[in-house]
DNA sequence: GTCTATAATTTGATAGAC
DNA sequence: GTCTATCAAATTATAGAC
């Protein structure tokens, strides 16, 4: 993984998180990089490559800035808040939603690898959640797993598309509250 | 409105909540209807004014659907039951997550018409869910409406993109069992 | 690794006959 | 309202020079 296929993906998660994947060519990638359409598929021969390396590095990123559920449980806040931040920042930081949430909204135009590797962020981040809120002695949460990511991907959404990040808070504010009852 | 052209919008609508709007052509319209492409554009000009068509007929199908907000605060199993009934209906019976969910995610790409015409459906439910939950002598509940459109959004998406409608129960039924607390 | 050049296809859209 | 024919632009991708 070169410096310039990196920064082939910084440029293309820029752009599908704003656009979605079918609404970005694979030149206007290479436009914002600064290269030509032919170097960039000397990087990833095809749009669907691209398209892979990009869902699997922003799933492995966004765990690794997450940590391990079990430092998280032990969070000063409880692991809720701290899940709940990881979106917030990255929201606001890029100023644009989750990618694997713009990738599930065309999950059945995406080419198959693509497609995967947008589930493989789903089901990673709802393993990390159930181990995460695990509590001795109770069975796995999976549900409050499934709940908690669905309201956040669809908070996102929703303050992308009206264009107020306070939908976002709103909802990270209330799952936080409700750990608490 | 011709009969013809609530054809091209049912298979517009089919379409586009399954691939997004960038990924579905006018051409791919206009054949599923049988019809051809020329023919299409003499009904809808361009391909923003049928996007911005379909998301209109949309959220006044929708709502149209739910009925008043009066009507639902007086369901037996509560409005927030009747609410997601709605969206889990739709899901089920389409196969497909919401239409302004899809278009949510591409908001940035898509034509200002089609884009705006998304943020109408989710102010107009945000509006309708905020009037049905209200009670007497108690500030209009802004936040839970947002918070149960979100989640239900997000669980669409997901369900979509796991291939698992179970997800979208699950957020469904905790939704409704949130309310009796 | 990057470029120019180019191929093959698809796309949104129009002109004009019927 | 629908068609054939056509267009200009964009898109994914490849060949081959440097």
């Amino acid at each position: 993984m070169s410096a310039r296929s990196d920064e082939i993906l910084d440029a293309a998660e820029r752009l599908v998180r704003r656009a979605g994947y079918a609404a970005v060519s694979t030149r206007a990638v290479a436009e914002a990089v600064g290269i030509r359409a032919a170097s960039l598929h000397h990087h990833y021969p095809t749009k669907s490559d691209l398209g892979e390396a990009l869902a699997a590095r922003y799933t492995d990123r966004f765990l690794e800035e997450l940590g391990s559920p079990d430092a998280a449980r032990h969070h000063p806040e409880g692991p809720i808040a701290l899940y709940c931040d990881a979106f917030r920042q990255s929201y606001k930081r890029d100023g644009a939603l989750c990618l694997c949430g713009v990738l599930g909204a065309e999950v059945q135009s995406l080419p198959t690898p693509v497609a995967d590797q947008a589930r493989v962020f789903f089901k990673r981040n709802l393993n990390w959640l159930t181990e995460a809120l695990r509590r001795p002695g109770k069975p796995p949460p999976h549900r409050d797993a499934v709940r908690i990511l669905a309201s956040l991907e669809g908070a996102m959404m929703m303050a992308s598309a009206l264009e107020d990040a306070s939908v976002l808070d709103t909802v990270c504010e209330d799952l936080s509250a409700l750990q608490n009852a």
